[in-house]
DNA sequence: AGGCAGGTGGCCA
DNA sequence: TGGCCACCTGCC
């Protein structure tokens, strides 16, 4: 017998103070902070989280509207404006940022209006960014989506959500590889069985200062500078977090004469020059290098 | 068709 | 500390 098919709910406006247009939404789910959306047709994009499924499209006038299967519609509603931070002014924080003594900055603010730092949910975000190591946003997503699909749990008919540490502590190496981990599998291996016998492991950053939470997350096989940042980034609200890839490399050296910097220092140097909410413009110095990159 | 890819960890001077 | 290299393997 055929699975019913899933029944979406209609669609409802995503309320956000600032406006979002149809490519900045693609640079917000597909641009390397999140790698569980995918593009349906007519601008439609589908998302897993936690437990949530949902679609988002554009509206009219750069609003947003959602849809998600009828039985998690309750769940998806009160989930989803704390997984866009819909209660944080980004444009606030963004006019915080150092944009008017600082035109490289100011440029790539003006090409992505809107850009914005998804909340996602920790666990997951670890999960993700120990696959990331040199790979690229395709291949990330092709693995995470192989671990939800064996050894997730089924939260709509053929849509898993990523499995729990818990639940991956009982997945061996060798079937990690299978979701074409690589090297990545024993990372994951090795952090599952340390966050499964401490529950609490990652509650517990919490409280903590930048510093000594990512400190605390650099225990973890697998998780550098690099990672760290990008899961407090990402996963923790944690703005302060500037997390430098190659890209960003790249990009902090031929837009601010940092040549021969080490990535500790650039990342430094990020922190200091764009103070609190720092990893934001980095999300906006990353989206713009990429499109200069494609075009 | 083969090199390369959003890093990390371990080993050397 | 600082630099180098192996690690897996699917994709452009």
């Amino acid at each position: 017998m055929p699975p019913a098919p899933t029944v979406w709910s209609d669609w409802q406006p995503l309320a956000l103070q600032e406006p979002v247009s149809p490519p900045v939404l693609a640079e917000i789910l597909d641009g390397g902070q999140t790698f569980r959306w995918n593009r349906l047709p007519e601008g439609v994009w589908q998302g897993v989280w936690a437990g949530c499924v949902a679609r988002i499209k554009p509206s009219g006038s750069d609003g947003l509207l959602w849809s998600a299967p009828d039985g998690l519609a309750a769940t998806v509603a009160d989930a989803l404006p704390a997984y866009f931070g819909a209660s944080l002014r980004f444009d606030r924080l963004v006019d915080d940022l150092p944009w008017r003594s600082d035109p490289h900055l100011a440029q790539c603010l003006k090409a992505f209006p809107g850009l914005r730092l998804l909340r996602q949910p920790l666990e997951e975000t670890l999960l993700c960014f120990l696959c990331s190591s040199t790979k690229q946003i395709v291949q990330i997503k092709q693995m995470v989506e192989l671990l939800a699909q064996h050894h997730g749990r089924e939260i709509a008919p053929g849509i898993h959500c990523l499995p729990t540490w818990a639940e991956l502590a009982s997945v061996s190496e060798e079937s990690l590889r299978s979701c074409l981990l690589g090297f990545r599998a024993r990372y994951v291996y090795q952090t599952a069985l340390i966050l499964a016998a401490n529950g609490d492991w990652l509650a517990k950053l919490d409280g903590l200062p930048y510093g000594e939470a990512k400190e605390r997350l650099r225990e973890l096989p697998g998780v550098g500078e690099k990672v760290a940042d990008c899961v407090l980034l990402f996963g923790a609200g944690r703005f302060e977090a500037f997390p430098v890839d190659v890209w960003i490399t790249k990009t902090m050296e031929l837009r601010y004469a940092l040549e021969g910097w080490t990535p500790q220092q650039i990342a430094h140097f990020g922190r200091m020059h764009f103070g609190a909410c720092a990893g934001l413009a980095q999300q906006y110095l990353f989206a713009w290098e990429r499109a200069q990159g494609r075009s």
